[in-house]
DNA sequence: AATATACCCGACAAAATATATCGGATATAA
DNA sequence: TTATATCCGATATATTTTGTCGGGTATATT
């Protein structure tokens, strides 16, 4: 409960990995999933949904990789875990109305308010402040 | 990711109905069950387990049920999650460690300060706050 | 042009967690 | 005595998370 997912774990240790290089230096899959211990696969994955989203650039042929593309002190933690996870929520009845007690539920309101603070929280942060 | 799980959830309505409830009355499992269609094993096994960390107390036999006995005014979110679900943190490694990454792990120091931004979120709050 | 390296990507598989069910027990009011 | 309600371990199902596989495309280097 309330945790993070390994996803969004190893996306924040490769942006951090190519935070500590110069700003043009590339990072292959390869040499992050070594280093940190990182399954090659999962972490080639991770970091092809961050270049879709335009978090990071994608360097194709021998010696590529990739190099962080966006300003990370102006994505927010909140825009980045949607990127990366899609919506968030301490309930799925805040963005998805399938709940079959939504129209019975007496913690409905009380649940958003502690909701917001946590959204409010998260964004309040940015991407650096974790990778800095 | 971020979730409640529904055992608090189920927690959470319970104690909201009772506290709705004079102080003393009595709600079964199969009264809350109905009210807000919960599946009533799982809710018996909440309630099970709220009475044994004495957040409510159980009374058998035929007009039996449940009652609230502790001062939800006085336990904080981390404690009652604590209680319901077990340790509370954004990653398994602020509690147990366990973790084959660690020793590489360049982004546990900042998701530590999230983790404890989160969790004196949540110490702010009471149960209270959430029945109320 | 051939080759080797690295990204791309959908489909699949395994593991972990969350959710739900079952069966038989005990306590007690009526 | 009976019916109702809690108690509780074991098991089953569903969902989510995590990891794997196979075959593809792009490009630097030789």
């Amino acid at each position: 409960m309330l945790k993070l997912t390994r996803k969004v774990e190893y996306s924040l240790i490769a942006l951090r990995h190519m935070q500590g290089k110069s700003i043009d230096a590339i990072s292959s899959t390869k040499e992050i999933a070594n280093q940190y211990n990182i399954p090659l696969e999962i972490l080639a994955k991770t970091l092809q949904h961050m270049a879709k989203e335009n978090i990071i650039e994608a360097i194709n042929g021998p010696r590529g990789g990739y190099r962080i593309k966006a300003k990370l002190n102006k994505i927010n933690l909140v825009e980045f875990f949607e990127k990366v996870e899609g919506p968030l929520g301490l309930s799925d009845c805040f963005y998805d109305t399938n709940c079959m007690q939504i129209k019975f539920c007496n913690i409905r309101t009380p649940i958003q308010r502690i909701n917001n603070n946590m959204i409010n929280m998260f964004r309040n942060m940015s991407v650096q402040d974790v990778t800095n």
